[in-house]
Parts: C-alpha cells; structure tokens; sequence
RNA sequence: GGCGAGUUGGCGGAGUGGUGACGCAGCGGAUUGCAAAUCCGUGUACAGGAGUUCGAUUCUCCUACUCGCCUCCA
C-alpha cells in the first residue's frame, strides 16, 4: 500500500519531490536475545558486534521480501542505534520543558502536559484510565505515562546518557529520526492500525512537545491487518505465515501484491488460496495480453482511482475494462492501448518486467501441443477421440490450458500449473 | 470494562442520498469431435431495528456479530 501511494507521489510530483524514509528498530528485544543467545553459545564478538550482525540479517531477509514484493526502497532507511544521540537530546529537552521527568533510572514522558493526547486515535486519557486493567508501574506519575529512557542490565546493549546506561523507549526513535532527516513538519506518515495506539499517539505527543512550532505529520494512514481464511493469522492457530514462506511456496511476489492491493487498505485483508488462484489467472491473462507492449502514459482513471485515497480495487477495476476493450478488437494490434494499459497497471507496481519470470511455464509445451494435435488430425480420420481425450486429460491435470480449434492446438500454463506431471507424457 | 474499525449478491470486492460497478463461479445460447478459450444473454446484494428525508445500501441513533488496540515487546 505505502509502495502504491510512493509511486503515485513519485508521479504526480516527480521521483525528486518525494522523501521516503522507513525505519528499522534495532533496539530490539528479539535481536537483542538472538545476539545474546549467540554469544553465549561461544559466538565471537562483543555483544554490540554481534547484534549489528543480526540486524544486518534481519534487514537483508527483510529487503529481499520487499524486493520480491516489487517495493521500492525508500530514499532512507536509518537505524535507531545510529541515532540514539539525537533521541537523548530530544529527551533532554522534553525533560527541560517539563513534558518528561526522571525517575528511577527511567525518563518518563507526562502525558498531562500534551492536552491534544488521544486525539489521533479517538480516546481520552480519563477513559483509557478508567478502562485500564493492568497494574501501573509504581515510578509512574500518570498511569498512562510512557518511556522514553529505560536502565539496561549487563546483558543488554546500553549507552550512556544523564539518566544513566540505558536504552530509548520504542516511541523516542521515530521522533528523533523523523526530525534529523525530514524536519519538525512532514507531509505523510504511514503505519499499521495496529501502531496507531500508543505508537503513534506517543510520537505526536513527544514530537510536538519538543518541537512546539512543527506540525508533525501532517497526514496520518493507517492499514488495516491481515486474516488467513477468515481468521487472524496466529502461532497458535497454525496458520501464521510470512512473505517468504508464500515466496518459498512459490507463489510469486506479484501475485501476492496483486491479491493485497485487491481490497482497499483500510479493511481487513483476508488472504486466501482462492484469491491467489484468482490473482495468478488475472496477471497471467494481462501479461499474455499486453506481450511485446511498452509503457506509455499511464491512464488518467486508474491514476483518479490511486489517487482516491489509494482505491487500488477500483484501480484494477478500470483494468480490467481496459483489458476487455482491448481483447475485443483482436484485428487491431492496439499498440496504444496496449501501452496506456501497461504503464497503468506498473503504477500499481504489478506486470513491472522483472516480476515476470513466473509466467513462464519454465519447459517449452510445444512437443505436447504437436504430439496432441498429431493425434487430433489422425482423430479425426477414424472419429476415435480416445488417445486425444487421453492426453488432454493429463495436460488439464498438470494445469496446462487446452485450446483446441480449426487453427491448431494451443497450450498454456495456468493457475496451478506442475511441470512435473508432464513427465512421460510424450 | 474502555476505545476504534468492519458487516454489500454463491464467493471476492468497489461505490453512491434517487437510472442494479467490476472480477470469479453459476445458468442459457453461439462455437467445438468433446472441451477449453472467446463472444452474446442472464442475477433486483447492501447484518437487524428505529429515525431524518419526497426517497437510504449511502446520513443519525440503538442492537447483534467479527476484528484490532488498551501490559511487556516492537
């Protein structure tokens, strides 16, 4: 979603006008447990080293999913650990400006000084308390409060700051990095619905306490998350998975980006093996359609869909009317529309050229289709279709499409296509 | 318990205060050796209730159900 909206920017603005920036948190319990669990299985290194290691990995695992996903990456991509100053400056100045206090090794952020808090996602202080059922941290003056600075112990990495060694809270970091790089005031900022509280209500807060004259950001979009057949995806339910197992599966990244950008991003995704199927069918009959074609400008409906607060659905939508016209004119070549169509579907990331390789079949079918339609012509002699209706079978089976007719016998892959079930076929 | 989001035809999924999107599947027909693909035709769905309105799927309120967040972590 936050790629689509990228490339419309990119287009309406031009690639120069657009600052995109995309975090990675690496004060990180998770890595700090690998890296810890690694050192004390005899990993050589101090424990800093060897969490930089592990981040390194998670972030390549993590680029090459959004890669086979077709997301650009972003012009910036800062770590927390490499900010960690800017985060105790910003701290400094919360506590300076009476916004955070210190207590017991923590720098705490008062939520009662910032009066717009909740506003984003539609609560009030006195209701989130009135509501709450966990026990507060005892250090705290409000309930709600939150962290900025906590203490580390030996076994977690640490810097050193006026509170003492520690680490920045989780929300401090895209409040100081988005300062640094993009300003006290920035247009967009993106994120799961799930961030929206306390994430993001905690980045306002901080943010426009220390920088009381900026805006913050500006526009604020949240995406709604994703279900696995109709159910939240879980550990526990057995059907938690991630981009790479679908990848591993086969199932390629353009397929699932174009099951994502199905539903508008402000529902609930439900990712099912129906949809996939319907995915692979569409992109392969677009691709076939649009073969030999080059992106031109792209259509202006598609691009007022996009631009209508990401309609993606309603984008593909005009595709599809697009794809009709242009298969109800096989005479023509329609090579304009051919390339207004292209370009259209690529501001939407899908049938970009490097995506493609899973289309093809990966094993020429043209043996099959002369040995079937050897078979055909000698069928139609002795009007005795067995052997034909024979192989057709298998082909079906193997998920090759079967067009027979006048002109010839024509073979394709389709949804669901294994080239391991043609072997012995000839 | 609090807050938020969602509920559209068989399935998926847009959209709109008033002429039944779109995709897939289905059904009928053309075509085909049979199919497939293609083409033509075909479907009165907007969770329930109340209200506002000349008129509501679209606005308001209530109810039901689903999901998320409300503690650590990110």
């Amino acid at each position: 979603m936050f790629d689509v909206l990228y490339r419309l920017l990119r287009h309406i603005y031009g690639a120069d006008a657009v600052t995109y920036v995309r975090n990675f948190t690496d004060v990180d319990d998770k890595i700090n447990a690998t890296a810890l669990a690694r050192k004390e299985a005899g990993a050589s290194g101090t424990l800093e080293e060897l969490i930089a290691e592990r981040t390194e990995e998670t972030i390549g695992w993590y680029h090459a999913d959004m890669d086979a996903l077709g997301a650009l990456r972003p012009n910036q991509e800062p770590r927390a650990t490499e900010w960690i100053g800017a985060m105790i400056a910003m701290i400094e100045k919360l506590i300076a400006d009476g916004h955070a206090y210190e207590k017991e090794g923590h720098a705490l952020f008062r939520v009662r000084s910032y009066k717009d808090y909740g506003a984003l996602s539609g609560r009030s202080v006195d209701d989130m308390i009135a509501g709450a059922r966990v026990e507060i941290a005892p250090f705290k003056e409000d309930p709600m409060d939150f962290v900025l600075w906590k203490p580390s112990d030996a076994d977690t990495p640490g810097w050193d700051s006026p509170w003492g060694r520690g680490r920045p809270g989780w929300h401090i970091e895209c409040s100081a990095m988005s300062y640094e790089l993009l300003g006290a005031s920035f247009d967009i900022h993106g994120g799961g619905n799930d961030l929206q509280f306390p994430h993001h209500e905690n980045e306002i807060a901080q943010s426009k306490c220390a920088h009381p004259h900026g805006e913050f950001a500006r526009f604020w979009r949240h995406n709604e998350m994703l279900q696995v057949e109709g159910k939240k995806m879980s550990k526990s339910l057995g059907n938690f998975f991630t981009v790479r197992d679908l990848l591993d599966q086969g199932v390629a990244g353009e397929v699932i980006r174009f099951v994502m950008l199905s539903t508008h991003y402000s529902k609930p995704m439900d990712w099912t093996e129906k949809k996939r199927q319907e995915a692979e069918q569409t992109l392969r009959n677009w691709r076939k359609l649009l073969e030999g074609a080059e992106a031109s400008g792209a259509d202006q409906d598609v691009v007022d869909a996009i631009a209508d607060d990401l309609n993606t659905a309603g984008a593909i939508t005009r595709l599809h009317a697009m794809a009709k016209e242009i298969a109800a004119n096989p005479q023509k070549d329609c090579f304009f529309e051919k390339g207004v169509m292209l370009a259209s579907t690529q501001m939407l990331g899908l049938l970009l050229p490097e995506m493609g390789e899973w289309v093809e079949a990966g094993i020429d079918l043209s043996p099959f289709a002369d040995k079937l339609a050897t078979l055909r012509i000698a069928a139609m002699e002795t009007k005795d279709f067995s052997a034909v209706d024979a192989l057709k079978t298998a082909l079906l089976d193997a998920g090759v499409e079967v067009r027979m007719s006048k002109a010839g016998v024509e073979l394709a892959p389709s949804a669901g296509f294994d080239a391991a079930k043609l072997e012995g076929l000839l």
